[in-house]
DNA sequence: AATTATTTGTATCGATTCGATACTATATAA
DNA sequence: TTATATAGTATCGAATCGATACAAATAATT
């Protein structure tokens, strides 16, 4: 019975984060996936910054995630950089317009009126619960978790201040590992 | 900082919900937003049963209600049937047809599955959890909470064993009383 | 080295979503 | 009676999203 409890809550949770979603997103002509493909985009590592790590990420079809970039390549929120190697794939930046346009709009309006509200305990309580219904149904269905580099089996402490993936074979930044990768695996 | 955490974790949730709820509702030919409208109506009491309950519900348009309620009816999934007293109103009824439907696609499969994965207590904190952030959500939006009957401050025991809404002035049963209602109050 | 298979990304199509607007019918207030 | 509010429908256009087909580059196999 408590699974349709916490599926009910969920579900009109949703419904709220993507009504109050459109409605940020319009003041700017942005539509909700758009904004989710943007925010992605801002909070993920180089590695992590192409159309098919979007498509992993997001769900959806590599046409429709091909579609929304454009969009959003149009609107100067983004721009498109080829890699060094591989000549297939492109790499993914937010400019400093799309930076500015997520500063005000994510977390949305009501989301973040309605976390003001909230006591600090009570944000770690409903963080945590989320995490792990997050994490428990990631695993159930196979799906890559996208953590940060962080708490990755792959990232090592260097001799000097930095951190290193053995993964990429790469040297981290301090800030680089804040980030969250595709190829994260727990560690 | 919080709060960008809860509202990424959020986010990414949503996404999943959404993309399962597509995943099974294709079997049948649905859509996420028809599974929602049908899964709120099995759940709403005969007082909360008409399109624009389904529409302050779910904070769509009257439009895009109207046009999903159609398409529900269609497949022999809802009936409509006039109010006695208000001639512009139309309650909604599921179809046994419909409730079949719902056993097998509310909860999702993924969702569960995942749920089948977690422990009982682990269940109850995230339960909590999702309620307090829900109900916070929905005060400072202030939209209606829809809560059931039962935790409503209009709703008084009787002398039987039947329950009394003082709001619409009518008797309720044991089982009217666990189902949600749009002129839901606290107690 | 040549061939095949896989991967990345784009382009296009059709069914559907969803806000906006205009509209009808009924009910309520002045 | 007249004005106003409410419930619901119909229709339009921009956008979503899965599906499919395609081109180009890379990787694997022979």
């Amino acid at each position: 019975m408590k699974a349709l409890n916490i599926y009910g809550r969920l579900e009109r949770l949703s419904k709220l984060l993507r009504v109050d979603s459109r409605l940020a997103g319009t003041k700017y002509g942005l539509q909700p996936i758009q904004l989710e493909v943007l925010h992605y985009l801002s909070i993920c590592n180089r590695f992590s910054d192409t159309p098919m790590a979007v498509t992993e990420y997001l769900g959806q079809t590599k046409g429709s995630v091909s579609q929304t970039i454009n969009v959003l390549e149009n609107k100067g929120l983004l721009s498109k950089h080829d890699d060094k190697d591989d000549k297939r794939v492109t790499h993914l930046k937010v400019t400093s317009k799309g930076k500015r346009l997520l500063d005000n709009l994510i977390p949305t309006p009501l989301f973040k009126k309605s976390c003001q509200k909230l006591e600090k305990k009570e944000k770690v309580i409903i963080d945590d619960a989320l995490g792990q219904l997050l994490e428990t149904m990631l695993t159930v269905n196979g799906m890559k978790p996208f953590g940060v580099c962080k708490s990755c089996r792959y990232n090592t402490k260097n001799d000097n201040d930095g951190f290193f993936c053995n993964l990429v074979e790469q040297p981290l930044s301090k800030n680089e590992i804040q980030m969250i990768c595709r190829e994260f695996e727990h560690a």
